[in-house]
DNA sequence: ATTTTCATGCTACTGAGTTGCAACTGCCGC
DNA sequence: GCGGCAGTTGCAACTCAGTAGCATGAAAAT
């Protein structure tokens, strides 16, 4: 059996190719583990996903993690247990918050997965301290997940 | 010149028997660390604060948050850098939210330092995904705090 | 004062993420 | 197609936050 990320390979190949930078099997591969996720995901996660089909080195699954979060493809969340996790940008995401960008999370407690909350943008209105000039606003609901309700 | 946490021992004293736990120097000396401190505080900063006049060991300054957070007393953050933030639960931050708890924290790109926004609780209307059940709301707004303005 | 119980300090460990460097490879020009 | 260069990869060694085990030490209970 074939693994799933598989199938996400062309969309992953054009999307680095529209980038302009160098196309390379990691990052097709790790793109494509992200793209066929509907979770935040590990480093972790990519590395035991590719492990069969295209070993890559862990210290390049960071780093292409990392290249994809600086070409705005991908960005990354702190979780409560020190490990950066990681998802694809959605494209409806951003350009309709007050303020520039505008993320908001769901993280079980039970199973630990966080998910995207994309679809349903929550209203916040904050008032802050004078002088302090907010750029980004970042949420994270806890609680437990459908499937672990 | 004396530290100025100092100052907290007599309250860090009373909050710490009205716990009915024991009551030992370095949970004293920790927790008037955090009372004197208007911003979130990394152990690092706890272990540097007491250096002076209450040496005390990395692991105990560790169990010793853990055990402030368990309590009650205060509350931990996880920072953008994978480093615990810690900070003394104000009375007030509660029980005026929709759900139990409510943090709304600034972290300042510049500094790196990161403060409460007790004062002003943001409003936030969330709608979830079906089967998703929250129990907590932890805001974290990005950007310049007033003194790197 | 003695005992009990729990906190502390020490050492050694784990595991995420990073750095330096040599080897490799995608891509550009020929 | 064929070099050559710059950007990438893989490897090994490292840093650093946080944790576990265990012997010692100090609060509180008797």
């Amino acid at each position: 059996m074939k693994p799933a990320y598989l199938a996400h390979f062309p969309a992953a190949e054009a999307a680095i190719r529209a980038t302009g930078e160098r196309l390379t099997q990691p990052r097709i591969a790790v793109l494509a583990c992200l793209l066929s996720s509907e979770r935040a995901t590990t480093h972790l996660d990519v590395a035991g996903m590719l492990a069969d089909y295209h070993a890559i080195d862990r210290v390049t699954v960071y780093r292409v993690l990392e290249w994809l979060v600086n070409q705005g493809i991908s960005h990354r969340i702190a979780g409560d247990d020190r490990v950066w996790r990681f998802m694809i940008n959605r494209p409806q995401a951003s350009a309709r918050s007050p303020l520039h960008d505008h993320h908001a999370h769901f993280t079980c407690e039970a199973c630990g997965q966080t998910f995207c909350l994309d679809k349903s943008l929550p209203k916040v209105n904050v008032t802050l301290p004078d002088g302090f000039r907010p750029t980004e606003i970042d949420l994270v609901v806890r609680g437990r997940c459908a499937h672990c309700a």
